[in-house]
DNA sequence: TGAAATGTTGGGGCG
DNA sequence: ACGCCCCAACATTTC
């Protein structure tokens, strides 16, 4: 075993720092091997998969500044590690813990299949805070609301100090490695490819740097800052959490100092510190519920009558709905792979409750456009916006989108910085432009039908069949009818 | 981490 | 002075 290499498997920790498995595997004394690879089942959105390519980008020449170069390799799993066991001798793997109850299952036939070879396996904790199995009821079930959950997380033994990155790696002598750019990673010709670049900084540092302009300039108003899409008041650290450029761990230590060295800010820290255990809640939940990402966790909602409606999910698409706040959020999804928390609620409302169409589908295309999409919080907060999730949103909240562009956005100017053919409109009729009287119209070269669409749907008038929609799905007693063919 | 409908109250205008 | 109406402003309930 003396002078056996490991293999260190990276996932979704690509940093240095705070990072327990390259801490454990430098630990062995020997040689480490980082590994990436990319499995053909990878389905990843295109906005994620540009992320991706720039994390490897900079996962690599930070692993090489150290002294042992990431190799990437294509293909299965257990395939690839077995073959670069072959090739270099290693004689253990080490690998941050996957949540994904489908990659759970797959790692788990990995591990046995190594330790059959004669390879030691360490799997350390992951990309969460606390692992599953630690935060649980009196009754040793999952918590399925949110309140008691943060509770117990803030009651729990806190999570362990983070980990210095480690300067020197010993590594091997190089062995075969794909080309990054082999793996096509960044679409050739999409124009939002430029968009993307301009708005982030992808990499350890970059997050590190993120983390620490956010504590220091907006941290202290976040509470009301973080509802307000024309306001730059939220942490933007979503993609850099979910690739493991910074860990929750040092988030959350690095908000509670800030807590203590400034006790004005203590409630502003509170509630970040709460929107990261929603992220916490959202995987504690899908670990628990294996099919959470497609079926409704409330069952009375598997025979909602969601309609087809090609035209309106188009719409929604494109931000071209005629509702200026949920046009500005579907645009700066497309232009910047992200969306402000506050308009991601409105736009999802929107597509759920005035178009009525299902909530997957809006889930799916979040999943595709975003640099932050993670399967636990966007499967959680689109079941928890349809009201079919844990803890959710009642059905019946919602949104107006004129209200809460008027009183997330006041000034319109988020409305004017993504939908810019209203740019010149006034702050009074800019979320309702179709009651705007006809000269306010032209003074803003508004043309409504050609500069800009007329409302798709009747907010009124939608918020009434979605209404009855739930009344119908519910059935005529207010009981989820009895409906197993819908199980086939 | 809603909104709309409905109910209640109290001040002011006014006959 | 008094009753009546109007209607903010708030509170409650309903979806």
């Amino acid at each position: 075993m003396k002078n056996a290499p490991s293999i260190l498997w990276f996932y979704r920790d690509l940093r240095l720092g705070d990072n327990a498995a390259l801490t454990g595997a430098i630990a062995r004394g020997e040689a480490v091997i980082p590994l990436y690879i990319r499995d053909g089942n990878d389905d990843e959105g295109g906005a994620s998969k540009w992320w991706l390519h720039h994390a490897l980008e900079n996962l690599g020449s930070d692993l090489s500044a150290c002294g042992a170069g990431l190799i990437l390799r294509h293909g299965k799993p257990l395939d690839i590690l077995r073959r670069v066991i072959a090739e270099t001798g290693a004689k253990a793997v080490t690998w941050a813990r996957r949540y994904e109850p489908e990659l759970a299952a797959r790692d788990a036939k990995i591990i046995a299949a190594l330790k059959e070879d004669g390879i030691e396996v360490v799997v350390h904790p992951g990309f969460l805070l606390f692992e599953p199995e630690q935060i649980k009821t009196g009754g040793s079930t999952p918590f399925k609301v949110f309140t008691p959950f943060s509770k117990a997380c803030f009651a729990a033994p806190a999570p362990a100090h983070t980990l210095a990155a480690p300067k020197k790696i010993k590594g091997i002598e190089a062995i075969a490695s794909d080309d990054l750019v082999d793996w096509k990673l960044i679409p050739k010709t999409a124009w939002w490819v430029k968009g993307l670049g301009d708005d982030w900084h992808v990499g350890e540092k970059a997050a590190g740097r993120q983390l620490q302009h956010f504590i220091k300039s907006n941290l202290m108003g976040y509470k009301t800052a973080r509802d307000r899409p024309d306001i730059a008041g939220t942490s933007r650290l979503s993609p850099s959490l979910h690739f493991g450029h910074i860990s929750p761990r040092q988030v959350w230590h690095a908000i509670h100092h800030a807590q203590d060295a400034s006790p004005a800010c203590a409630q502003s820290a509170h509630r970040y510190l709460l929107e990261i255990l929603w992220r916490e809640f959202s995987w504690h939940l899908l670990c628990a519920i294996p099919d959470f990402t497609t079926q409704p966790l409330q069952k009375s909602f598997m025979q909602f009558p969601w309609l087809n409606d090609d035209a309106g999910l188009a719409a929604w698409q494109r931000g071209q709905t005629g509702y200026p706040i949920v046009d500005a959020g579907m645009r700066e999804l497309w232009q910047t792979g992200w969306m402000h928390n506050r308009v991601r609620m409105i736009v999802a409302s929107f597509l759920i409750k005035d178009l009525l169409i299902d909530w997957r589908i809006g889930m799916a295309w979040f999943w595709d456009t975003l640099v932050d999409a993670d399967l636990g919080s966007n499967t959680a907060s689109w079941q928890w916006v349809a009201g079919c999730g844990a803890d959710a949103s009642p059905y019946f909240r919602i949104f107006n989108p004129t209200l809460q562009g008027e009183k997330f956005d006041p000034q319109g100017d988020y409305v004017r910085r993504f939908v810019p053919e209203l740019a010149k409109m006034d702050a009074k009729f800019i979320h309702e432009p179709w009651k705007a009287p006809a000269d306010v119209l032209a003074k803003a070269g508004v043309v409504l039908g050609r500069t800009y669409p007329k409302p798709i749907v009747d907010h009124a008038t939608a918020r009434a069949r979605a209404l009855k929609a739930l009344k119908t799905s519910k059935g005529e007693d207010g009981q989820a009818p009895e409906s197993e063919d819908l199980f086939e």
